[in-house]
DNA sequence: CGACACTTTGACTGTAGTCAATGTAAGTGG
DNA sequence: CCACTTACATTGACTACAGTCAAAGTGTCG
């Protein structure tokens, strides 16, 4: 919460990005990805700040390099519901449309690497290979938003926060975090304020209260700050989430 | 009710399908069509069958010529969620992935037209286009999903009751329905059971029916029969269903 | 006509929401 | 350094919306 969103974007250095060959650009030759260094701009936004609005066409997409981006709806009296999460090394951003159908937010400060609309696309119609891995990153995101409407329509409270818990207990790696050799064992710091995970499970930052409560008095997770759990045994944890499906 | 699953496929006739521009097929220049027809063969699906189960790896993918098909997803105790609902000219299947995430049923009777997993993921890879198309209507897919988790995460049972509604009013010209010049009246038919309609919306069956029993009684729809609903005027629903976002 | 599946309605319960107060931690200025 | 502010989180008391359990109603098909 230090410094806003920069004001001089710096070109990228894929040489030495983190993200190289996880993020979309894993599907570049070397001589495609000089191309699209060409095209790619740093940028740093802090938590809290706009990246994309749902009100205006957005004129970039944009790998995550580092931290947490929000995706949310809001209805006319102002509920809100999280529709997505992105981490590195997540494509941010709705190739082929112009308006954006959601507002996405910086949840941590976050370290983007930003692409114009235009150049962009012009790269995926010359690269299948890219579009393809842009596809099967769409997937998944489809994948996952099914997974959240279960949990979302036909889980109990318990369960939903047990649920968003053991999601970033399993993705916090990319963001950073301790665990045992025999992953049983987790600590990791949660990117959202209690009001954001209520908005991401559906539910008042009251009840997520209370069963973050109930999971600390029953042994399954301690509080070490606000921000800050430790799960001594991801199994227990995973048992109160009902794990999913058949 | 009257058939099950039709057991000899016949060859599709890409010439007269009703969906031939509408869907993936869209995609492809008359030469590409021709050896997309090749390994097309129809099939009807009657309603209640599974499709696609959610145990086995499917072997092929399959456009939605007629009728719908509800994608669900179970937890070990038996609830249920529809994660999506695909009418004509949809396209079905997991491309890339071997394991099914949901189970594909026939909500009515259905007429697919399938192609072999083998045969066509190979003409993905040689026709961008396709893939193109593909990757368009997962976009889409994303877009609704995402709304629907707007609808399952924060709104109440009546704008639920009444998104729904308005959704198959909207979709409902894919399988056909009446409605006046200036679209304000709409008459259709529902494809879905109460038990469906609370398992996509997130309800109980109860909870589904009571509000359906209060549209009616506000005059906001008519119930001509449990699955015929006339829509005086869309828009008085639209203000029930609390027109999403901003 | 009778059986069955589905839907509606009623009475009651319980989970999560609402409203309100208190607690906690980090940051600011006298 | 300590009062004060501010933002965020927790806890408590009470409420209400949707769920549960049960019965009655409706429609379809043999």
């Amino acid at each position: 919460m230090t410094n806003t969103s920069s004001e001089t974007p710096e070109l990228a250095r894929c040489g030495t990005c983190s993200v190289r060959h996880k993020a979309v650009c894993g599907a570049l030759s070397d001589a495609e990805l000089a191309r699209l260094n060409q095209i790619a701009r740093t940028r740093m936004v802090s938590s809290g700040q706009t990246i994309i609005s749902d009100e205006a066409e957005p004129d970039f997409f944009a790998n995550i390099v580092g931290g947490v981006v929000k995706l949310t709806k809001t209805l006319a009296d102002g509920r809100q519901q999280i529709v997505g999460l992105l981490f590195p090394p997540d494509f941010l951003g709705r190739t082929f449309r112009h308006e954006a159908p959601y507002l996405a937010e910086a949840a941590t400060n976050v370290e983007l690497c930003c692409f114009s609309r235009q150049a962009f696309e012009g790269m995926i119609k010359e690269y299948p290979s890219l579009e393809h891995r842009l596809f099967e990153n769409t997937l998944d995101e489809l994948d996952s938003a099914r997974d959240w409407m279960l949990l979302l329509g036909r889980k109990t409270a318990q369960e939903k926060v047990a649920s968003f818990l053991l999601m970033i207990a399993r993705r916090a790696p990319n963001i950073g975090c301790s665990h045992s050799e025999e992953l049983k064992f987790v600590r990791f710091s949660l990117p959202l304020s209690r009001a954001e995970i209520a908005d991401y499970i559906g539910l008042t930052i009251e009840t997520v209260s209370r069963h973050f409560t109930k999971l600390r008095t029953d042994g399954v997770i301690q509080i070490e700050s606000n921000r800050d759990i430790t799960v001594p045994d991801i199994d227990i944890l995973a048992e109160r989430a009902d794990l999913d499906d058949i």
